[in-house]
DNA sequence: ACTATATATACTCTTTGCCGTATAATGTCA
DNA sequence: TGACATTATACGGCAAAGAGTATATATAGT
């Protein structure tokens, strides 16, 4: 069951809901992951597009992953991103 | 089913692995991205960081999403991911 | 309302992604 | 081996990520 993000807000409401779960605040996973308060917060509210690096780095604190898996709906739309 | 991604060689191993599946050149996923042959080429072969932007809009030009799971402990889950 | 805590903004600075472009290296096949 | 196709590197330039630091807004709790 995994959540797909196509974009910086899914990004964001991810990392949120996933932090709230674990009753975390935004400096703590800060810490965690080695990154600024000011990032976290950010990335959960989309105002950024962070670098692959980050994303990994944030999610690991939140004992989640990042995987790839194929698209469900075949072809390549230009608009949905 | 879902590939997992912890660092730049995950990514860029899955780019490469799912272009070949498609038979398609560097450029001809480059062209449905919108971003250079060059820039492919650096992603395969993990030698850059790319932005969660350029991520997404590559794995889409491959029919691939970005989704994030928790990260499993021991045991084994036959519902796949 | 007051206080303490949590989150969002701001500013400068350094680093880096990505571009356009070009070329070198490698692979493929006649 | 030579011509062609594919991939890897290089360089200058611009935009943006992220740092450090500080401060301005929430949001709770009593």
């Amino acid at each position: 069951m995994g959540r797909i993000i196509r974009n910086n807000n899914d990004l964001g409401e991810a990392i949120r809901q996933s932090r709230k779960n674990m009753n975390l605040r935004q400096v703590d996973v800060a810490q965690k992951a080695s990154v600024r308060q000011a990032l976290v917060s950010d990335l959960e509210n989309g105002a950024t597009t962070a670098k692959l690096d980050t994303v990994i780095k944030v999610l690991a604190a939140l004992d989640m992953d990042l995987s790839i898996i194929p698209r469900q709906k075949a072809g390549f739309d230009p608009t949905e991103y």
